[in-house]
DNA sequence: AAAAAAT
């Protein structure tokens, strides 16, 4: 699943506000018909207003630079307009065989890659045209042939296609349209160089589609440098976290978040939740630690081999998980249907993937709730988050039983000491303040309320409402304020 | 500081 599949049809009559200008159908815009007849099996029959917007100037030939969030129709934005201006080619249909690459599709993780191609694949069906995906980690072989069979729309990340374009087996000469997904994360990741040497390979006369989450003086940059007098489109608010997902921050001592975790889970009968961790080896401890809860985890990271990372990704779209426990590589652009929930065990390094992070639950206007544990050293990193994100998230207070959290505890976070001890800057170090985590609890931590109309793509097995058994938020949701959330920051960062 | 991406 993409961006692509929000399901418009349906969604748009129960999450999404009508919308007031009468947008015009799939229909009406002029979409060759045999595209049309793939999105209609989709059951979209209005456009998002990224697609709206995209779609005319994208079949006109022109360059755009889209700002949209995750989960607004993206994918689809580009890819109807895209094989639409394919279509003359594939009418002609002459030479079926060694058709060059003729629109090629760049994004930053492999995942996002499958993803678009899937996508391609979708709305192409009914089509002559051709499509395939290289990306590394995974045989090169397969990718050769299919190169060789020939192929109109190309999707890859960066260092697989080089690696294609130096052994010749793929022929960019003729690529007259080309998108950068992601294009704020394929800068983050340091592919400029290589992303300069893909496009000194393409025709210097094509139409270039830039994707990217914000526009920052970065991404302009590389718009300068790749456009001609782009048409800009913003659809949803630069930064902005959709109103639909329900945020909300516990303090929780950093050897206390795993039981945070477990009963978060386990208490509400959560059973579709990505939880974000910092790091790779975090990361597969978590999940180790979660199994051994009784919690049915799998992580995804970079460090994981290919296959390793379909198989979490599948299981857990499946439903096989009731967690998938995630770096940063799930953080953009993964589309699995209907989210419930996203907890942040770390807070990320940097605001923007908050937003990211987030953005997985509460698509296409369902519900979702993202929980943030946070020890009081990052509270730094949740008022960065806030000025971001123009809006103050709810804290809570998370309280655990006493047995569980002694129970889930593993000996090595007790041992650990929290915190460098001062380097030598003068300070005795100070442990940071512990939220009471205590036996009671005041009020429930509850999943929002409105059930998305749609069901996930997964089934959910009914939810075990088994409230009280332990995870407990109360605390009234208090105001941010500046001036006393900084306070308790312990030494040291 | 971390993660991702060609091998």
């Amino acid at each position: 699943m993409t961006d692509s599949d929000i399901p418009q049809a349906v969604d748009a009559a129960v999450a999404a506000p009508a919308v007031q200008s009468p947008s015009p159908s799939f229909d009406e815009i002029g979409l060759h018909s045999l595209i049309l007849q793939a999105v209609k099996q989709t059951g979209y029959t209005v456009p998002t207003p990224i697609q709206a917007q995209a779609l005319p100037e994208v079949m006109a030939g022109r360059d755009v630079m889209g700002a949209a969030q995750t989960g607004t129709g993206k994918t689809a934005a580009f890819t109807l307009p895209i094989l639409h201006r394919l279509m003359p080619l594939a009418n002609a249909s002459a030479s079926p065989a060694r058709h060059p690459v003729r629109a090629l599709i760049l994004t930053p993780t492999r995942e996002l890659a499958d993803q678009v191609f899937e996508s391609v694949k979708r709305y192409s069906l009914y089509t002559p045209l051709r499509s395939a995906v290289v990306f590394g980690g995974v045989d090169i072989g397969p990718q050769k042939d299919a190169l060789r069979q020939g192929c109109e729309v190309l999707i890859a990340t960066p260092g697989r296609l080089l690696d294609h374009l130096s052994q010749n087996t793929v022929n960019l000469s003729q690529v007259g349209i080309l998108v950068l997904d992601e294009a704020d994360r394929m800068l983050d990741m340091g592919f400029l160089p290589d992303l300069d040497r893909i496009i000194r390979a393409l025709p210097a006369q094509r139409q270039t589609l830039l994707f990217s989450a914000t526009f920052s003086a970065e991404i302009r940059k590389l718009a300068r440098t790749y456009q001609k007098t782009p048409v800009e489109l913003e659809v949803a608010k630069r930064n902005a976290t959709a109103d639909t997902v329900t945020q909300i921050a516990y303090p929780v001592a950093e050897e206390d978040k795993r039981a945070a975790v477990v009963h978060l889970v386990k208490s509400k009968g959560l059973n579709q939740v990505i939880v974000f961790s910092n790091t790779k080896i975090g990361t597969s401890r978590l999940a180790r630690q979660l199994e051994r809860d009784g919690v049915k985890a799998e992580s995804i990271h970079g460090d994981k081999s290919q296959a390793d990372r379909m198989k979490a990704l599948d299981a857990f779209k499946a439903g096989e998980l009731e967690v998938l426990v995630a770096t940063d590589v799930a953080a953009r652009g993964l589309d699995v249907a209907g989210v419930p929930c996203v907890i942040n065990y770390d807070l990320p390094y940097s605001a923007e993937d908050y937003v990211h992070r987030i953005g997985r639950t509460g698509r296409a206007g369902a519900s979702g709730d993202a929980i943030s544990l946070y020890t009081p050293a990052q509270e730094k990193l949740l008022i960065e988050v806030e000025k971001l994100i123009k809006r103050p998230i709810e804290r809570g207070q998370l309280m655990v039983p006493k047995r569980d959290l002694d129970s889930s505890r593993g000996s090595s976070a007790r041992s650990l000491p929290a915190h460098d001890r001062g380097r030598g800057r003068g300070k005795a170090y100070v442990e940071p303040p512990k939220p009471v985590i205590d036996e009671f609890f005041l009020k429930p931590y509850e999943p929002s309320a409105s059930a998305p109309s749609k069901p996930a793509a997964v089934k959910p097995t009914a939810p075990n409402r088994k409230a009280g058994l332990g995870v407990l938020l109360g605390a009234a949701p208090k105001p941010v304020d500046k001036d006393t959330a900084n306070s308790g920051e312990p030494v040291g960062n």
